[in-house]
Order: structure tokens, then sequence, then C-alpha cells
DNA sequence: ATGAAAGCGCTAACAA
DNA sequence: TTGTTAGCGCTTTCAT
């Protein structure tokens, strides 16, 4: 009487019971090349029997591949980041790949060791949206690098994936322009000094291309934050040196909706008197009335690309490549065609 | 000469430097309990060298514990999900843990397929939100599981998370009586019918607890979307035969912001006319004005707290628990004291 | 077409 | 306190 076991069938098991050798068995998986049918149905009939199902810790201990890919983003409860992740999922799965999803919290040294963490035999890439720029660790790794971000092309030798902020910037201005806002007041963080320069670049090359005189648009330094948006409105609604600005454009969708806030509060309709445009395309802009206008950053796609990248490197093909992918104009209700002066000023009184 | 190994260092090359054997550095690593001082700083000298960081497949091939758990939820891209996976993985990597986290979609195909992946060798234990219930495929599984979310409690031989729905309702309902609604009309989803059952049965027991006679409170039928809540709200505010609801009780936020949307279409103003108090707790109903007052459901303590009990139970403590983590309500402007009726109909007027 | 045997990097008896 | 040895489940030569 032979007891029963109750751990996981093995590739010995299933050999046993089909009654050939464990190599016939790993051959049979392996997709069969040169197995004889028969043989072939006995063994598949024995896995279906004993419910085997193939260690991968063996498998990637034996082959060195794990078929994962280590994700290192700030913050997976950020619904930016949890598209990204949901797009590099559904990439990797597609062809047989898993993920493993960390937080680096924006910390550099978090970063660091859930990079050193997911290559202790885990993973066999990292994706990662550098915290600070650590070019070292990343070269250490010994692993295919996917950076994702603004950060990204720094480091030419790595592989990176990022949206097209000319593009985006150009498609907010492009619509306001058509809408009859040529300068609208521009609504920028200043909290994060790259980021800002980088935003008001992009909007003075846009501004030329436009034939717009890139120092006619306000702009209102502030905080990334809807308070700080709200706060940056009625500063420009209360300067008396300069008209108030017949649109916003805001560097992101938090700082629009605030502005939106104390546009209501002021006692102005949003768009007929002032038109608000951020950028995120978060889902509370769907939410509010009127809808917020937006341009949309490639989130997903930001996340499938990086994947498929990454896979690609694991297997041999190609050198480092940059991608950059387009934003796209989510047209709502908060961007409306420009009032005559005088129509404002007497809907104003 | 030798030439440069360019592969990472393994256990036998620690060994080989420190002049010990493979032996002594696994102690070391795990550790190190009894090793001699001068041999330990060696071997520490020469994982430093070397620069060895431990393989974990192979670790985990010998040990059969990967220290990994699955994590199967609907979608990480929704938020409620994001925040229940953050706080999975911020448990269990305080205690030294992975978390793999993988989508169902709500189907029940694709869940039985990633439990089945996720116990090829790589996971020590699973936490599911049930598409459907499947008790056989957990139960082969052959590792702990944990369920989260409503349908937990059905298998008691689980351990389970979810939140008190009770409690939760009991708060918004008392919440809503403080203010002088006693009797709010309720906005339910038809669409998933188990859920409209509990929601209605708790909202019936805690009517009783409080005296009020359930029937006594309208009920609109609708759908868990926003347009939906808006056009619950309308066909309520439409009504001919009842007078007009002084309070709304939407069973998710999405329908709350609907019917506020309506309400202000309407001309009326929330919450001096009609307040709205929705479920969730979901961003958005902070960035409106006024902000939706809700009841906040334990997102991020179901994660962590289902990654608890889940590492519990590898490691041999306890059986199966059911944990039933309280609700919190965010106050925010849209419930306010109910005015006098004559004053409520003087500003409809 | 099939099998025997070695070995991936590690841990855990057991021995010394 | 330290070392020897076996083996986790798999893939991969190399024979047959």
């Amino acid at each position: 009487m032979t007891s029963k076991r109750h751990r996981p069938a093995t590739i010995i098991d299933v050999a046993r019971i089909a009654g050939v050798s464990k190599t016939t068995v790993a051959r049979v998986l392996a997709g069969g090349e040169q197995v004889d049918p028969t043989t072939r149905a006995r063994v598949e009939k024995a896995i279906a029997t004993s419910g085997y199902e193939r260690n991968h810790l063996a498998q990637g201990l034996r082959t060195g591949r794990t078929r994962m890919l280590g994700l290192v983003i700030p913050d997976i409860a950020n619904p930016y980041w949890a598209d990204v992740a949901r797009g590099a999922q559904d990439a990797a799965e597609k062809l047989g790949w898993s993920v493993l999803i960390v937080n680096s919290d924006w910390d550099r040294d978090r970063e660091d060791r859930h990079l050193r963490a997911l290559r202790q035999g885990r993973v066999d890439a990292v994706i990662v949206n550098p915290a600070g720029p650590s070019p070292d660790m990343l070269r250490t790794l010994g692993c295919p690098v996917v950076l994702i971000g603004s950060g990204g092309e720094d480091f030419p030798e790595f592989s990176s994936v990022r949206s097209n902020a000319h593009q985006g910037v150009q498609l907010a201005m492009a619509h306001l322009h058509r809408q009859g806002h040529a300068t609208p007041a521009l609504l920028v963080g200043r909290t994060r000094p790259a980021a800002r320069a980088r935003f008001l670049g992009v909007v003075h090359d846009v501004c030329r291309q436009q034939g717009i005189a890139p120092h006619s648009l306000a702009i209102e330094d502030t905080d990334y934050s809807m308070a700080a948006g709200h706060a940056a409105m009625r500063r420009l609604l209360a300067a008396a040196d300069r008209e108030r600005p017949s649109a916003v454009f805001a560097a992101n969708d938090l700082m629009a909706l605030g502005a939106m806030t104390a546009l209501r509060e002021a006692g102005l309709d949003c768009p007929r008197d002032v038109s608000v445009i951020g950028m995120d395309g978060i889902a509370a802009g769907a939410l509010i009335a009127p809808g917020l206008t937006s341009i949309e950053k490639p989130r997903y796609a930001i996340g499938t690309e990086s994947a498929g990248l990454a896979i690609e490197h694991i297997e041999g093909r190609s050198a480092a490549r940059h991608l950059v992918l387009p934003c796209r104009l989510i047209k709502r209700g908060s961007v409306g065609a420009r009032q005559s002066t005088l129509l404002s000023r007497r809907t104003r009184a």
C-alpha cells in the first residue's frame, strides 16, 4: 500500500507514469520536437492525470531566465503609474511574461534597494522610472534596462520610452488658438525646476512656431496641487496691471481644477468668461461640470512599449532605442470660443 | 592568466575568495549563528569584494519558499484595487516579501489561469478577490489562500478580509440623521443583484436600529455609473407623487457625483436644497465643489491585513481567520443640516 | 527517437 | 566551529 503524496507532481512523476525518461517529458513540455506521436500522447496523458505543472523556479535556475520583468515606479496607487503598470502587464502577459511591480516613492535609496533585490535572480530585465540619476547602479545590474519618463534620454545607453511633451503642448496651444485664445496665461509648478524649465521651453518653441511672442503669455508660478492652482487663479484675476486672460493653460490637471474652482467662486463662467485646459487627463476631469479639457499622456502605451522593448533586449534583438509617444487632446467643456471683448465686458458687469 | 568572469558571483566564488566552504558562507548569509567572528569577517569581506548577491531562484528551489505573494485583483488601473495592492506591497515588503500582481478583469477564466500560473513555483500564497465562486480551484492550489472583498466569507475554510458594510452604512445613515435627514432617498445599482440585496439589507437593518421604518425610504434603482446616477436623480426630482427628498444616499460615489450634477442642472443647491452622500471615497470627491461626503472603505488596510494573514499562514501560524475592517466617514460639503420646509419652499420658488 | 548524466546555486542533514 | 554530501526540479549535452 503506497502512501499518497500531497506534494505537487514533478517531471519525474510524469515520466514514471508514462513509462519514459524525464528527458522525454521535458521534450514534450518544450513543444516537443522529435518525439514519437505515440510517446507524446502517453506523456500528455500522464501530465493530465498527475496534474503536473512546470516548476518555474527550477526552470529558471537551470536556464537563467525567469520570464519576469521588474517594474520600478514611484507609486502604484498613483493612477498615472497604475496605468503604466497595467500596460506593461498586458504586453508582458501576451508574450508569456510576468511583471513584478515595486514602489520607489520617489526615493533614490528605495529605488536602489529594489533594483538590487530584483536582480537577485528574480527578473530578466527592469523597467524603471528613475527617481534620481544613478547610471552606475543601472549599469552594474547586469540585465537590460528600459527607462521610462522624462529623464529617460539622459542615458542614451539604455532604451527609453516617454511621452512627447512638445507635441502635447502644441496640441493644447493649437486648440486654444483655434478658439481664439492666442495668449493664454500659464500655470506652472515651481517645485520641480527641471520640469518647469522643460515645460516653459516647449511652450516657447510652440509659440514661435505659431507666430506668438512668447513673452506675451502671463506666467503664474505655483505648485502642482489643486489648492495652489486655485490660489494662482485668484492672483491672476486680482492682478490690476493686466487684463483678465481669456484662457488658462495649466501644466497639470490638478492645478486646472483648482483654477476652475477659483473661477466659479469669482462668479465667472468657464468656459464663457475664461477657458481652462490642463495636462494629464486624470479621471476627475470627466466628472466635473464643465468637463476639463486636457492633454492626455500615453500612459498605457508607455507601459506596453517599455515591456516590449525590455523583452526584445532580453531576447537579444536590437540595440538601445528611444521611443517618444504622442499625447492626445481630450476635448471637454472647459475650453470654448472666445467671446468678443464687448460681450465679455457686458456679462461681467 | 585567468580570464575575468562576467557572470554574477555565486556562493562558491565567495567561499573560494574567503578560503572556506560554501556551507560557511551560507551560514553567514543566514544571519550566521555559529561562525567564528574571524571567519565571518573574512566571508563578509569576500561577499563585498565579489559583489555577491544571493540567487533567490536557487534558494527558492531548495527551500520550497519564494517569499513571494500572488495578488489576483480585477484591475490594477482601478484606484480601488491599486490602493489594496499598495497596502499588500507595503506590508509584504516590511517582512521581506514581494507581491506579484495580476489582473483578472472580473473574468473567471483569466482568474483561474492566473492562479495556476502563480502556483507554478512562483509564489507561496495567493490573495484573491474571487471573480466567480470557484472553491475547487482554490482548494487544489495547495498553498494558503486569502480572500478579499465581499464574497470572502462564503468560504469559511479560507481566511478573508473585507470592509464592514454594515458599519459603513450605519455611519452614513447616522450622519444624515444628525443633520435632520432621517429618510434619505437611496440610489442603488441593480446590475449586481447580490450587491444590491446586501446593500438594501444592511440599510434596513440600520433603519430598524435607528427606529426608522425602512419602507419610508425611496429607492431608485439604477446603475453604478455617473450617468446613471444623474438620470436617477432627475427621476427623483420629477416624481410628482412624493416630496423632494432632503437627502440622497448613493451606494457609490460615481452615482453620487451624477446626482450632484443633476441637482445643479435643476437649479438646486447642494447641500442647502438636497444633501448627498456616497460610498467609496474616490479621489474625485475631494476635487469638486462642494466636496462629496462619503463612506471610505479601508482599501489600504485590506491590502496590508491580507498580506499579513497570508504570510502568517505560510509560516504555519493560525487557522483561517475572517477580518472585517471598519469604514470611515469623510465629511465634506455635500451634506448639510436640513432646512425647515418653509425655508426650502421659499428658496425653491 | 529516447535515455543517462551532469549541473544551475543553494540549503540542510550529517560528520568531523 | 567547519566541511562533506545529497538533492530541490529542471534543461541540456552527449550517447545510444
